[in-house]
DNA sequence: GCATATGTGTCAATAATACTGACATAAACA
DNA sequence: TGTTTATGTCAGTATTATTGACACATATGC
């Protein structure tokens, strides 16, 4: 496992190990708070994840948000289920395409996406603020590295 | 929401929301290399972790591993049971206090490990060097700011 | 020495997440 | 009209995780 040595950055498996330890407890704590209050309604990570992208991207179709989360319609279906029973979510007919169900958060689904948007961004805000301008735009440049081309693309550019 | 004045570090709603997608793509990304090769030998996430801390740590006892994990033991004994079983994963009598279990990868344990972690380091490796040193140290300062300040004391210095 | 605390393991019941496979329906499209 | 697309559903299975209860050996404090 050497390194090539001509490199401008010099990793060490220390520094390696270390980045994987980042993103291990890093995406732990990014996530506690939220589970906490998903779990009070008896929700999880996967609702969490369908309110956070309808709400992001109101109107999306049910085959959009498949491919967005990359797990199958038979798992998303009981999630999106029970959002849609207990009125979270709605979803409309696209008047184009009426095989398509277009989805949108309710008001009750805006405000649990709020709460849950607001703890996670808090946590990322003080990080930020304490970390200063450069390193938020270090921190955006890594993660975009780690990420897939294709999702690459949502984000806008290196900036 | 205003433009970015001379502040140095003007949070919009938009950054924040940049900030949740980065860490949900990326943690995704991150892991899926792993999730194979772990899915062919009928392991899960879970196994990996496993693995991955009583390889950094050698000789760990399976409370602090229940610690560093944060799951309860009736979580951590079915997956460590499986380790044991197959032989990835050997435990060994503590010498000074007899009812301690440490913990120790096997050969075959650290065989798997290492491929792991390669996977993972190889991808953390790309995007660092890509990134280039600033960048790094950006983003090791802001995941050290997500890191609840228990955890953060494994890591070293901010460099 | 005895009472209590600690470290570990196990049994049982339950829940959330996610998978593969098969099949059904409606609508769009060629 | 025949095929594809978008969606939904039923069945079966697997993984990860939980709470609660209990057992056992060892360590420690008095």
């Amino acid at each position: 496992m050497s390194q090539s040595p001509a490199n401008p950055l010099f990793l060490r498996d220390s520094d390696l190990r270390e980045a994987l330890e980042l993103l291990f407890f890093g995406y732990r704590d990014f996530t506690a708070e939220a589970d906490m209050i998903l779990a009070s309604r008896g929700f999880g990570r996967a609702h969490h994840r369908v309110i956070y992208f309808v709400g992001a991207m109101p109107g999306l179709s049910v085959s959009q948000l498949l491919a967005t989360l990359k797990v199958t319609k038979q798992s998303l279906s009981r999630v999106l289920g029970q959002l849609m029973d207990e009125g979270f979510v709605e979803q409309r007919m696209d008047t184009g395409d009426r095989r398509r169900r277009l989805l949108y958060l309710t008001a009750r689904g805006r405000v649990l996406e709020n709460r849950l948007t607001e703890r996670q961004s808090a946590l990322i805000a003080k990080a930020y603020r304490r970390a200063g301008a450069d390193a938020v735009a270090g921190f955006r440049t890594v993660m975009l590295g780690i990420i897939n081309e294709t999702d690459r693309k949502r984000f806008g550019g290196y900036r």
